[in-house]
DNA sequence: AAAAGCCCCTGGATGC
DNA sequence: TGCATCCAGGGGCTTT
C-alpha cells in the first residue's frame, strides 16, 4: 500500500498528538516482517518525542531510542483514544497516556524495529542503503542525472528500487513516468538529459500532490485519523489498463517488469 | 558488482 | 455455493 506520500500523510496525521506521550504499555499479536529486538516491557515509562520520515520508513523518536515502523504492502497505523479490542489484523500497539498507536497489517510484511540510535543497528541496516528523499534539497538533477547513466535496468525498477531516490512505488513510479513521457521499460542510462530533468521535476510534482491528496486509497489506505485519500481517483494510468488514455484517448497498457504492474500510454510515452 | 528472481503473508476478485 | 487461481501501495535475500 503505503509508498512516500501514503507514510507522509500518516505521519502527518498524529505526529503532534503522539509527541510528549508516556508508554504504558505494549502488545504485539502475530509476529511481523522482524522481532522487535528489545522487550516491550523496557519500553513502558519512556516518552514518544516525536515521529520523522526517511523513505517508507517512520521513525517514532524516543528518550531511549528510536523505533522503526514500515508499513510493507498492506499496513496502516491509527492513534487515538478508544481502547477497541484488536482485531486479528492489530499486530501491535503502543498503549500511551495519550492514546494507543495501533499497527493494522492483514499480509504482515510491515516490521516495527526498535534501535538504540539511528546510527545504530538495526536502524543502519535498514536505512542506510536509501537513496535521497524525492522532495528534499539533496535530490537535484545533475546528480539524479550522473546516477542514472549508472545504471543499465528500466527506468521503472529502477526508481523501485529506491536506492537512487526513495519513496516512489508502484503506483508512482507509474505516474511520474507517465507525466515525463517516458516509456516505462527504457534503460535509464539511454535517457536524454532533457528527458532526465521532466523525470525528476514529474517525481517531485506527482510525490507532492499525492500527500496534498492524502494519499492513495486502493483498498483499505488510512490515515492515522481513519481518513482516506483521493489521489488514486486522479491517476492518469495506474490501475487504468485498457482504460482509454486521459490525454489521447489510446489504451493504457499494462506489463510486468520484475513481478510487478507497469501502465503507460502507448502514444504518450513513446520511448 | 549489478541485475533478475524468489519469497514472505492474507484476503478479495474472478473464473470454472 | 465451492474451490482454484491470480493479484495486491514492499523489499530483503539468493541466484545468475
Amino acid at each position: 500500500m503505503p509508498e512516500l506520500p501514503e507514510v507522509e500523510v500518516t505521519r502527518l496525521s498524529f505526529a503532534q498528538r503522539i509527541a510528549g506521550a508516556r508508554i504504558e504499555r505494549v502488545r504485539m499479536g502475530k509476529p511481523l516482517r522482524w522481532p522487535l529486538g528489545i522487550s516491550p516491557d523496557e519500553l513502558v515509562g519512556h516518552m514518544v518525542l516525536g515521529v520523522r520520515r526517511r523513505g517508507k520508513y517512520l521513525l517514532l523518536d524516543m528518550d531511549c531510542g528510536v523505533l522503526l515502523l514500515h508499513l510493507g504492502m498492506s499496513g496502516s497505523l491509527s492513534f487515538s483514544q478508544d481502547r477497541a479490542d484488536p482485531g486479528v489484523h492489530d499486530h501491535f500497539d503502543l498503549v500511551t497516556n495519550l492514546g494507543t498507536l495501533r499497527l493494522h497489517d492483514p499480509r504482515r510484511f510491515g516490521a516495527v524495529v526498535w534501535a538504540a540510535s539511528e546510527l545504530d543497528a538495526p536502524a543502519t541496516k535498514l536505512l542506510g542503503k536509501l537513496g535521497v528523499e524525492p522532495l528534499g534539497n539533496d535530490f537535484d538533477l545533475p546528480r539524479f542525472t550522473s546516477a542514472l547513466g549508472q545504471k543499465t535496468s528500466p527506468i521503472k525498477q529502477v526508481l523501485l528500487a529506491g536506492e537512487l531516490v526513495v519513496g516512489v512505488g508502484n503506483i508512482y513510479a507509474s505516474e511520474a513516468l507517465f507525466l515525463a513521457g517516458i516509456r516505462p521499460t527504457t534503460r535509464a542510462n539511454r535517457l536524454s538529459r532533457p528527458r532526465i530533468a521532466r523525470l525528476h521535476k514529474a517525481i517531485r510534482e506527482v510525490l507532492a500532490k499525492a500527500v496534498e491528496k492524502g494519499g492513495s486509497t486502493l483498498r483499505d489506505f488510512s490515515n492515522a485519523q481513519g481518513e482516506s485519500g483521493y489521489f488514486q481517483l486522479e491517476a492518469m494510468v495506474y490501475g487504468r489498463a485498457a482504460e482509454p488514455c486521459r490525454v489521447c484517448a489510446t489504451p493504457i497498457k499494462l506489463i510486468r517488469q520484475g513481478q510487478r504492474s507497469t501502465f503507460y500510454c502507448p502514444v504518450c510515452q513513446k520511448s
